[in-house]
DNA sequence: ATGGATGTCCATGCCGCCAGCATTGGCGG
């Protein structure tokens, strides 16, 4: 287990309750930013501090945002597993108070008023001073407020995480599809972080554009009245938001015993935004996000003498009001494009806005200081049309079929793959140590290989290549022996068990299969599942450096609860110009619809389409595979 | 607490909206 996630959430659980105490706003938000960086940073801070030994203070105070107190504080967590200064804060300020930040509606400043002036502790406090109407004495808390607060309690309680991109998306497309029908409506787009492909939603955000109010009216009545909205929460000219009940199957929606506030099922918010056309593009930009790359963008603009809100990019003119309500003509508004024009930039892919470096990567202008990227000129902006795109994708090496657990035939799984315009498709199937999974015994896989050359003679215009899903070992050795890996045109080495073990041994199990010379292919290579399983915490820049130098693929399981590697993984390998596998891991023929989150997981990790092998062509693909034979 | 410019200090992400209160704080994006 890496200590990256631990000490995240430690720095910013320091950083709340600075807050709390209402000591330095400054070093609360340093304390934030740390845990958004350690978050986001592929490699582990236990690996690197054990590594430099007495040099770690320095190692760790040259990353951007890192200061000498963090850098101790890192440190010693890493060497006692506590931090001090953490326990020092948590003993000041009521557990309990901690859950009431997420609540929406409260900040910081609002809980510690509850808790000052109200005597609130946890949330059973804050539900009984609403319950007796004694919170209405307390300042700034009045009736319409406490509502919305209730509300948020009781959605709270129902403790549900983040919603993953594959169950979100489903749901979005529909609502895209149902406004699109609605007659007068001009433009549907769902924004927010399911338009960035994030590995998962906080709530979907839908814009639409009109040619009259009556029509926005009719597409806020559709959107209402859609199935599976059990609660409309508001209903404006401009904004209508509801909470979505999502049944337990994919992208399903189930009613029944679902009526209005009953429903206690998991659910998701949806909004849906009127947006005049003229401002278009400065809306979808804002309601995109991120926060952060927002912030970016507007910090730019005022360097150019400009503003920049979600009604479009103006010449600042020091004014109070807002630009737009003296009607100030915008420089830009109507399209992201020209907005980002406008601010020097070419338009951006909302993968990438995260506030990680693009917005120098896309400026036109060379911005000194900054290291030039792989297969980009000192000085010209990245090119946004060589990152990989779904379009891009001309094979899937990683399938299954019912010969392990999957539930197609070798030709069955052919015909699919050929259906989606793929030139190849790999059968890897389970190998032996994968017993549940109906793993192959080395007898059963010779005889495999010969149905699938015997496969390929029953089906023209696309290649089947012949291959296993070979299970990395707890050691680092395979399942199977070199003679018959070596019989195989393609073998893609996963993990499935121990994936628990700590950092240094998965590292050199890992590392194992990466130099292996018989392997193409690390397949997700770290086993987690999204909010069930942490999975390994190998080193990661040791596996990409040894990776590129023995020309091995890293998977991105495009599957939506793997997506293994994750966005940052792969920021990784693409700094280091690792190839990279996007594969849907294909167990039956709706998996191969999971390949777009793995091209937006691929997207955010900044990686071309040439370092991605599923995008060359069949002769390109076969000379990389009969290299390592 | 950090990072930049200076050599110890100084500034520190933007903008709009809403409720509550009476002109601003707090929140969210």
């Amino acid at each position: 287990m890496s200590v990256n996630p631990l000490l995240a959430e430690r720095f910013a659980l320091i950083g709340k309750l600075i807050e709390l105490l209402g000591e330095d706003q400054f070093r609360a938000n340093a304390h934030a930013k740390a845990a958004r960086i350690v978050g986001d940073m592929a490699e582990d801070l236990g690996a690197m501090v054990d590594a430099a030994g007495p040099g770690a203070k320095k190692k760790l105070t040259e990353i951007d945002g890192i200061g000498a107190r963090t850098a101790d504080k890192i440190i010693e967590f890493v060497t006692t597993g506590k931090i001090a200064e953490l326990d020092e804060l948590a003993a000041r300020v009521p557990a309990g108070l901690v859950p009431l930040l997420d609540v929406p509606g409260l900040g910081p400043k609002t809980v510690s008023m509850l808790w000052n002036r109200g005597g609130v502790k946890d949330i059973a406090d804050l539900k009984r001073i609403i319950a007796d109407g004694s919170i209405l004495q307390l300042p700034r808390m009045g009736a319409k407020g406490v509502e919305k607060i209730k509300a948020s309690i009781a959605l709270i309680e129902q403790g549900r995480d983040r919603l993953p991109l594959g169950l979100a998306r489903p749901i979005a497309d529909r609502i895209v599809e149902l406004l699109r029908g609605v007659e007068g409506v001009t433009r549907v787009e769902a924004a927010g972080s399911l338009r960035r492909g994030k590995e998962t939603i906080g709530d979907i955000d839908v814009l639409i554009a009109a040619d009259s109010a009556a029509a926005a009216k009719r597409a806020g009545e559709s959107f209402r009245e859609m199935v599976g909205v059990t609660t409309v929460l508001a209903a404006g000219p401009s904004r209508s938001s509801v909470r979505m009940a999502i049944a337990p199957e994919v992208g399903r929606f189930e009613r029944e015993g679902s009526e209005g506030d009953a429903y206690k099922g998991p659910s998701i918010q949806v909004d849906l935004r009127v947006i005049d056309a003229e401002s278009w593009g400065a809306a979808l930009m804002y309601f995109t996000g991120s926060k952060e790359h927002n912030v970016r963008l507007r910090e730019d603009a005022l360097k150019l003498g400009l503003t920049l809100n979600e009604y479009g990019l103006f010449p600042e003119d020091g004014e109070e009001t807002p630009p737009q309500t003296r009607g100030v003509r915008p420089v830009a508004a109507a399209t992201e494009a020209e907005v980002y024009a406008a601010l020097g930039l070419a338009l951006i892919p909302p993968e990438m806005r995260e506030d990680r470096g693009e917005i120098d990567a896309f400026s036109a202008a060379a911005r000194p200081g900054r290291k030039a990227r792989e297969g980009e000129d000192r000085g010209s902006a990245f090119d946004a049309s060589r990152l990989v795109s779904v379009e891009s994708i001309r094979s899937e090496l990683h399938a299954h079929t019912t010969a392990s657990d999957g539930v197609l035939s070798i030709v069955e799984l052919a015909e699919q793959a050929k259906a989606r315009g793929f030139h190849s498709v790999a059968v890897t199937d389970h190998s032996r140590s994968s017993a549940i999974a109906g793993g192959l015994s080395p007898d059963r896989l010779r005889k495999h290989i010969d149905d699938i050359r015997e496969a390929q003679e029953r089906v023209n215009g696309i290649r089947i290549l012949a291959g296993s899903e070979v299970d990395i070992l707890a050691d680092g050795t395979l399942d199977y022996e070199d003679e018959l890996l070596a019989r195989l045109d393609v073998v893609v080495a996963s993990p499935h068990t121990a994936l628990s073990q700590e950092a240094s041994a998965a590292t050199s199990r890992l590392l194992k299969a990466i130099t292996h010379p018989l392997v193409h292919i690390l397949g997700h290579p770290t086993g987690r599942l999204l909010n069930r399983r942490a999975g390994l915490s190998p080193d990661m820049p040791t596996l990409v450096a040894a990776a590129v130098e023995s020309r091995t693929a890293m998977e991105i399981n495009s599957h939506w609860l793997r997506l293994d590697l994750r966005d940052s993984h792969v920021r990784l390998c693409a700094d280091h110009g690792a190839l990279i596998a996007i594969d849907c891991d294909t167990h039956s023929p709706e998996d191969m619809d999971n390949l777009r989150f793995g091209v937006a997981t691929a997207r955010r990790g900044w990686t071309l389409a040439k370092n991605v092998v599923n995008t060359w062509d069949a002769a390109a693909l076969n000379r990389w595979l009969t290299s390592k034979r």
